[in-house]
This record gives structure tokens, C-alpha cells and sequence, in this order.
DNA sequence: CTTACGGCCTGGGTGC
DNA sequence: TGCACCCAGGCCGTAA
């Protein structure tokens, strides 16, 4: 499941082997995981691959004019503005989602979905077999519209700013860290990942932190999204990096999938539940729950703070 | 408005 | 060999 440190393993492995190589031509398969087949069709041939950007679970591909390559790439009444990059190829990997160049003699993979005749002879292809990627081509107010629907990235995010989002919100935890409107780039695992090593249970609120739990989740996110990047991720089931490596964070794992097995801190046996919707693993003593939690189905005390009307 | 939750998409893996 | 079932991330509709 790519999240943060995969995506950005993969940017990085694209930037080494496909930045600044022209787009020749698009063949497409199955298509229901394109926001606009037609688009990508008609706006990428001719275009150079000007920069490769992670954006939370999302890359973009980031796609300028190339300079001299004849008239049909006219695109009228768009102006170029000084500013080569025009547009952008969102891809979203979901879960099984491979991106990666092949020689274009190389057979095809079953799965694969989509391919970019590039420049130099070799085919970028997307292979995904369960299809829960996304792949957009956009530009101008609908790219800058699209991205800004997304919350901060947690590499970034200032401690201050990431104690105040996580405070401001009355849903569980667990939740927030998955919200990709709050934090851009967080999935199941290393939200596990970061409340263990924080002790704090899926199931508390983000208004109920202290600021030090919010202080602390904000420094263990951070630390293990940047050593599982330097580990180029984790391969769970099927990731594989852009050169078809697996990554190695997997190792690193402390509740994630360990379900039954003892915890590395107190050696009590790690629980899984589901929190927002998700398989959640945690240590039931080192994490401790709130006083409601029950299973599964803990509803948040009703709100009587604020009452809607008279 | 915010939050919770169930259902849906798909196909690989598992267990019978 | 078949087949029912589970699970995953994101999204959407509905309910509170």
C-alpha cells in the first residue's frame, strides 16, 4: 500500500530514470481509473517530463512544452508565460499500482493499463490490478483547485501548526492521521506506526490530546516517514520501488500486522480493531484506551458544548 | 457543519 | 478444481 515513503520512492527512482524524456504517444487499456482518458490522450504527446513531485499519496508528473517540436503542439489560447510547466499528470497508485519504464519490447504485464511511448524508446507503464489508482491530467485553476484540497504535509508541518490541527478536530486520531484534507500523505501503516510509538490509542480524539501527546505524535510521525523513506518504504504484499526493488521498513514495524504478537515495549499482546473504518494495531497497555472504548463501536460523547438553536 | 459508518469498486490469497 | 469469503484505500451517500 503506497503511502508517503513509498510514493516519494518511487518519485525519486522516476526522477533518475525519466526526467526530461519527451512523451511520444499514449496507448490505453481499461481506462474507469482516469478521471478523462480523452485528456491524456490529447494533451501529453509532445510534452517533456519537466519534474517529478510527490504530493502526499500522489505524484505529478509535471509536463512542459517541448521546445521545437513542431506546430501540433499548439495548444491555442494558452500562454506559456515563461513558466515551461503547463500542466501535470496526477497518479495515484492506490494499492497495487506500479509505475515504472520497460524497454518497449518487453512484454506487457498483465494489469497493465497504460503506457507512455517516451523518447529515448522505452515505455512508462502503469500496471495495477485492482484499479483503486487515479490518474488525472491537469492544469491551471483545476490542478491548483484540486491540490489545495489537501491538508499538510507532515514532513513539513510545524510542530505548533500540527498540535493545533490535531486539536482542532473531535474525531478519533486514528482518523485524522488517515484524512488526507488534514494530512496529506498518511495511511494505515504508519498512522499504527506513529501512535505506538507516541502510546496514544486509535480511539482518542484529536481535541483531547494533551499538547505533549500532540508534540510527541508530531515527532514520531515525522521521524519514522524519514526512516522509511531512507529504507525505501515498506513492501507489505506487493510494493516494489520504480527500479522493481522492494523497500525495507517492513522490519522496522512495531503494530502494524502484528496482531497476537508481543509488543517490542511491554510484550503484551498487540490487538487490532477497527478504528475509522481500518484494521488498526495497537498495544492495549502501552496505548491506552479511553474510558468508552469498547471494541469496535465507541460513539463519541454527544457534544452539548454548542447548541445549534435557542 | 462535523463526524461515523456501510457499501462499492477489484482481484489475490486463503480455507474448505 | 471450484468457490465463498476477506481485505485493502478512497469515495460517496446517508444518518446523527
Amino acid at each position: 500500500m503506497p503511502e508517503l515513503p513509498e510514493v516519494e520512492t518511487v518519485a525519486r527512482g522516476l526522477r533518475q530514470s525519466i526526467l526530461g524524456r519527451r512523451i511520444v504517444s499514449v496507448t490505453l487499456g481499461k481506462t474507469d481509473f482516469i478521471d478523462d482518458p480523452a485528456a491524456l490522450e490529447q494533451h501529453l504527446p509532445g510534452r517533456r517530463i519537466s519534474a517529478v513531485e510527490r504530493y502526499g499519496k500522489f505524484m505529478l508528473l509535471r509536463l512542459g512544452q517541448a521546445e521545437g517540436a513542431g506546430s501540433y503542439l499548439s495548444h491555442p489560447g494558452r500562454i506559456d508565460d515563461g513558466d515551461n510547466v503547463v500542466g501535470s499528470l496526477l497518479v495515484h497508485l492506490g494499492m497495487t499500482g506500479h509505475i515504472a519504464p520497460f524497454p518497449a519490447a518487453k512484454p506487457h504485464e498483465k494489469h497493465t493499463h497504460v503506457c507512455f511511448l517516451l523518447d529515448d524508446g522505452r515505455e512508462l507503464r502503469y500496471i495495477d490490478a485492482r484499479r483503486f489508482g487515479r490518474m488525472a491530467y491537469l492544469e491551471g485553476p483545476a490542478l491548483e483547485q484540486e491540490l489545495q484540497e489537501f491538508g499538510a504535509d507532515p514532513l513539513v508541518v510545524s510542530v505548533e501548526d500540527f498540535v493545533a490541527l490535531v486539536r482542532a478536530h473531535r474525531a478519533r486520531i486514528k482518523a485524522l492521521l488517515l484524512d488526507q484534507g488534514v494530512l496529506r500523505g498518511v495511511g494505515n501503516i504508519y498512522a499504527d506506526e506513529s501512535l505506538w510509538r507516541a502510546k496514544i490509542h486509535p480511539t482518542r480524539l484529536g481535541a483531547q490530546l494533551t499538547t505533549k501527546q500532540a508534540r510527541t505524535l508530531h515527532r514520531v510521525l515525522r521521524d519514522i516517514l524519514e526512516k522509511a523513506i531512507v529504507l525505501r518504504g515498506s513492501s507489505i504484499s506487493d510494493f516494489l520501488d520504480a527500479d522493481g526493488e522492494p523497500g525495507e521498513y517492513q522490519r522496522h514495524h512495531r503494530a502494524y500486522g502484528r496482531e497476537g504478537k508481543g509488543c517490542y515495549r511491554c510484550g503484551k499482546l498487540i490487538r487490532r480493531a477497527i478504528v475509522a473504518g481500518r484494521s488498526s494495531y495497537f498495544c492495549p497497555r502501552c496505548q491506552p484506551a479511553p474510558r468508552r472504548f469498547k471494541g469496535t463501536l465507541p460513539l463519541p460523547s454527544p457534544k452539548i458544548s454548542r447548541r445549534e438553536m435557542h
